[in-house]
DNA sequence: TGCCAAATGGTGGGC
DNA sequence: CCATTTGGCA
């Protein structure tokens, strides 16, 4: 494989970067934290020197880039980009985790240099504890004086080993350490224990140490913004005294999981424990300028010293792009916005699921007052917390399990789709653990597939597209793929409930889907959520765009915490405002509430002004 | 058991 | 902020 000299390396998929851009990716000396509003490509930019790193050969063989997300979307993403514009073999030295698959996987390599009593036996499982888990054990071991939350900080923060006295959170956490390990063969363990018992394995095994430095001297992070005090000490732990390189990425003016133990000033502490540069992206590529420039004013009310951005969009609608929106009471609220929409839809301005409808919390609620009048006017809402049976959409439609599945049936229902032919042929291969290099084997997964599709159009075609041809439908894919084969690929499925859960939960939806749909095809599409305006919470919106973002209960009942003191609160309305590509509306219903005035105000002189909403 | 005051939750993610 | 739960006490 020939090498690019580095000053020849041009980016790959986009135009050009922006200057700073290049500065933050030809800096090797020192580490760097990029700091960047929204839409300025943050994640792009990660996969762009990764790329530049691996094809001049800066980061050769046998060294590898170690990049951390917090979500495995983010982290699959990051890949993906990275293996577009690599070859595989430059693209396999790119190792993209998320902070609890890179814990987990130290310790299952290194499980044996664990030191009594905390290393796990093989069998370990993994746990996610539940309020009411913590709940219980605190009930169970009689910890009176202790909540839920002061458990969970003081589990992120203890070191191991934790000594069984002194203050009775101290003695609560030994306590909740022995339990987990009460049944050797079955220790349970949640991704904080993995986290705090890689620390006590680094600490231990200064070999382990000097293989990470010597393997990794080159480390991305990703929203760096939300990086937690465990996490941060992991990261420390790892890489203080090393070689090691960093590249962290993020915009503390999105800083909205502090209630969640996010440090509030990890940017500082990064500047000042890695000796890191600051560098601050200023494009926008997402937003058009007269969206940007009310973002600006925003910005600049959380951190005065932000540069204005360069909007790097173009504008494409006419009229008021931001405005407040004031209803009489929640129905005329629900229906005018349906009919909004609506117009939208027909008009061409934008398609239905290029639509948002963000909230503050209980999305629930707000689906069950919103549904009734979409459904009015066929749009359907799509709520991606909602649960179907135990698991909630957007969790089971990023499932392993719901996306095999789902090609196969799509196969089932279209006469051609060479997309799904190729990721059923894929996940097959990887099922079956069949070797790329191997023709033979992958001669027969092909022969093997094709008579798969001709029975399950055969099964379609005798089943109707009704609410109880799901399971039937579903079962046949499965079985095609074989559960035996499917849990030993996916060691996630292995348990009963982790697998009922997500097949139960598959069904349902199915089935639901099913009973609005025509066809085969349209109840796939309806599964995906083809077709449907998205509602979400700010947080799950978070790394997200829209054409149109309508945020739902701009009042100060839905918002309480939104006062000019409370800066995580503006940072949660600066995300679902800057969610917005086009157009960014709020609406205020005087049955639930007043007006912000103090957001008002701000956002006055930038244009955005409340308007009494008539419908036609 | 019933009453009233005080406390609490609400926004999430990970193999 | 406010709806709901919890806890103390009679």
């Amino acid at each position: 494989m020939s090498l690019v000299r580095p000053e020849d390396w041009i980016p790959h998929g986009v135009a050009d970067l922006e200057p700073r851009a290049w500065e933050a990716l030809r800096q090797r000396e020192r580490s760097v934290l990029v700091t960047a509003g929204a839409g300025a490509g943050k994640t792009e930019f990660l996969a762009q020197k990764a790329t530049y790193l691996l094809q001049t050969g800066l980061c050769r063989a046998p060294k590898r880039i170690l990049a951390i997300s917090f979500k495995r979307d983010a982290a699959r993403n990051l890949a993906d980009r990275v293996a577009k514009r690599c070859p595989p073999e430059q693209a396999r030295r790119f190792n993209s985790y998320t902070f609890d698959a890179f814990a987990k996987g130290l310790v299952d390599r290194f499980r044996a240099a664990i030191p009594d009593p905390y290393r796990p036996a093989a069998g370990y499982r993994i746990v996610m504890p539940r309020r009411q888990d913590y709940e219980d054990f605190l009930d169970a071991q009689n910890f009176r004086g202790i909540n839920v939350k002061q458990l969970e900080r003081a589990i992120a923060r203890a070191r191991l080993p934790v000594v069984n006295s002194g203050s009775e959170l101290q003695r609560a956490v030994a306590e909740y350490w022995r339990v987990q390990y009460n049944d050797y063969d079955h220790v349970q363990l949640s991704f904080l224990m993995l986290n705090r018992l890689v620390l006590l394995l680094l600490r231990e095994n200064p070999s382990i140490l000097k293989a990470l430095h010597f393997t990794y001297p080159v480390l991305f992070l990703d929203e760096f913004q939300d990086t937690t005090f465990a996490q941060f000490q992991l990261l420390r732990s790892a890489f203080d005294g090393s070689e090691a390189i960093f590249t962290a990425v993020g915009d503390d003016k999105q800083r909205i999981m502090m209630w969640a133990d996010a440090m509030p000033d990890a940017f500082a502490q990064f500047e000042q424990q890695f000796g890191a540069q600051r560098i601050s992206l200023i494009s926008n590529w997402r937003s058009h300028e007269d969206l940007v420039r009310i973002q600006h004013v925003i910005a600049s009310r959380i951190d005065p010293t932000v540069e204005e951005p360069e909007a790097r969009a173009d504008r494409l609608v006419d009229g008021d792009v931001a405005a407040i929106w004031e209803f009489a009471s929640a129905d005329e609220e629900a229906n005018c916005l349906a009919q909004w929409i609506e117009r939208e839809v027909k008009t061409g301005n934008a398609e239905p699921h290029e639509v948002a409808i963000l909230v503050r919390m209980r999305a629930d609620e707000v689906e069950c007052q919103l549904s009734p009048a979409c459904e009015a006017r066929g749009l359907r809402l799509r709520n991606v917390a909602r649960n179907v049976g135990d698991i909630a959409i957007q969790d089971l439609l990023g499932e392993d399990l719901t996306k095999m599945l789902l090609s196969l049936l799509r196969l089932g229902a279209a006469t051609r789709s060479p997309e799904n032919w190729n990721s059923a042929l894929q996940d097959l291969q990887f099922l079956e653990a069949v070797d790329p290099a191997d023709e033979a084997g992958l001669q027969h997964l092909q022969l093997r597939l094709q008579g798969f599709v001709r029975e399950i159009r055969r099964t379609l075609r005798r089943l109707d597209p009704l609410p109880n041809s799901a399971g039937e439908a579903a079962q046949a894919a499965l079985d095609f793929i074989g559960i035996q084969v499917l849990r030993r690929a996916f060691p996630s499925y292995q348990r009963q409930p982790d697998f009922d859960r997500v097949w139960n939960g598959l069904v349902l939806l199915l089935r639901e889907c099913l009973e609005r749909a025509g066809t085969w095809s349209d109840a796939l599409d309806e599964f995906e959520g083809l077709g449907q305006i998205a509602l979400m919470t700010i947080h799950k919106s978070k790394g997200l765009e829209f054409h149109t973002m309508i945020f739902y209960g701009l009042d100060n009942q839905t918002w309480w915490s939104l006062t000019p003191d409370r800066m995580e609160e503006l940072n949660s309305f600066f995300v679902a405002f800057t969610r917005a590509k086009q157009r960014a509306f709020f609406t205020l219903c005087i049955d639930r509430g007043q007006p912000l005035v103090w957001i008002e105000n701000l956002l006055a002189p930038a244009g955005v002004r409340r308007v009494r909403f008539l419908g036609e």
